[in-house]
DNA sequence: CGTATTTGACCAGCGC
DNA sequence: GCGCTGGTCAAATACG
C-alpha cells in the first residue's frame, strides 16, 4: 500500500481533464471494492464519452460481482455486427499494474488488436468468454505517459450478464507469460545496447550490466534489413528506427544521461 | 482436436 | 464526399 500511496502522489496528474472531481453515486458505489486508499476519479465532459472514469488501483482478487458493471452502457449500444459508436456513453477506465492486469479473474477472450494514433503500444480488444451473449468488453493498452513502466490502461465498457467465474481467466497466464515481472531497483539488469555505425548496415550489439534499466526490444525484419523498435528504458525514451537512435546516441543529452548515471553506457554512446 | 490468439479486412462515426 | 480512426469480424494460425 506504500507503493501505491507514492503511485497516487506521483500519477494521479494523469486525470487532470476537469476542474472538479465527480463521484457518481452509482459508481462509486460500484467501485468502492476497488479504493486501495484514495481513488481518482473525474468525469469526462466530453460530448462522446458523458462519463469515463478513470481511477488508479489494483484490482481485487476478489471483486464482488457488481464490480466490473459499467454505469451506462446497454445492449443497444452495439449493432447486430459493429459497434454503435454514438451511444457508447460510459466506459470506466482503469489504470492497473501488470499484477492488477494479470488478477482480473474474469474470463476474457482477445478478439482484436490494433495500434493507436499517438501510443507506441497497440490497444487489445477482449470480450467476456465466461457467456454466450455476455456484451461485456475490455480494452488493455500499457500506458506510454507514465514514468512507471509497466502500467496499463484498461477500459471496461458493458455490462456482464452472469456471476464471475471461481477460476482465474486464462488471460492471467498468458499476461504474465508476455509481461514478466520487472526487476527491482536494486537488482542487476543485462542490458543490450545496440549501436549502429553509418551508414546503418553494421550493428554492433554489446550486452552491459547495471542496475535498474530494462530495454524491451522487438525485432522486426524489412527488405532484408533489421530494424530494432525499442525502449530505452528508465528515461522512455523511444525510437522508431536506428535514424532516430543514432540521432538520440549522437546527442548531447544521451552523453550526459550516461556520463552521469550508466557509465557502462557511456562506452557505447561514443 | 478443441480452444485461444493473431491479423487483415470490413464497417461506422467523425472531422474537414 | 472523402479520408482517418478505432471497434469488430472471421479465417488462419498457434497452443495445450
Amino acid at each position: 500500500m506504500d507503493d501505491q500511496d507514492s503511485f497516487f502522489e506521483d500519477h494521479h496528474q494523469l486525470m487532470d481533464c476537469g476542474d472538479e472531481n465527480y463521484f457518481g453515486d452509482e459508481l462509486e458505489e460500484f467501485y468502492k471494492p476497488f479504493y486501495p486508499v484514495q481513488s481518482t476519479v473525474v468525469e469526462f465532459k466530453e460530448e462522446k464519452v458523458e462519463n469515463v472514469i478513470l481511477h488508479d488501483h489494483q484490482i481485487d482478487d476478489q471483486p464482488s460481482g457488481k464490480s466490473c458493471v459499467l454505469g451506462g452502457s446497454s445492449p443497444a449500444a452495439y449493432s447486430p455486427k459493429y459497434k454503435r459508436r454514438k451511444n457508447q456513453h460510459k466506459r470506466v477506465v482503469i489504470k492497473v499494474s501488470l499484477e492488477g492486469l494479470a488478477s482480473d479473474m474474469w474470463a476474457w477472450r482477445k478478439y482484436g488488436q490494433k495500434p493507436i494514433k499517438g501510443s507506441p503500444y497497440p490497444r487489445s480488444y477482449y470480450r467476456c468468454s465466461s457467456s454466450k451473449g455476455c456484451l461485456a468488453r475490455k480494452q488493455v493498452e500499457q500506458s506510454c505517459t507514465d514514468i512507471i513502466p509497466g502500467m496499463f490502461i484498461v477500459t471496461y465498457t458493458a455490462e456482464h450478464n452472469h456471476s464471475q467465474p471461481t477460476k482465474r481467466n486464462s488471460l492471467a497466464g498468458t499476461i504474465r507469460q508476455k509481461f514478466p515481472p520487472l526487476k527491482t531497483q536494486n537488482e542487476s539488469s543485462s542490458c543490450i545496447i545496440i549501436s549502429s555505425d553509418s551508414p546503418k548496415s553494421l550493428l554492433q550489439v554489446q550486452e552491459v550490466d547495471f542496475p535498474l534499466p530494462r530495454e524491451i526490444i522487438k525485432q522486426e525484419k524489412k527488405d532484408n534489413e533489421e530494424i530494432m523498435d525499442f525502449i530505452f528504458n528508465d528515461d522512455f525514451n523511444f525510437f522508431s528506427g536506428l535514424e532516430e537512435f543514432d540521432d538520440f546516441v549522437n546527442s548531447e543529452v544521451c552523453h550526459n544521461a550516461a556520463a552521469q548515471q550508466f557509465p557502462a553506457v557511456r562506452s557505447s554512446c561514443s
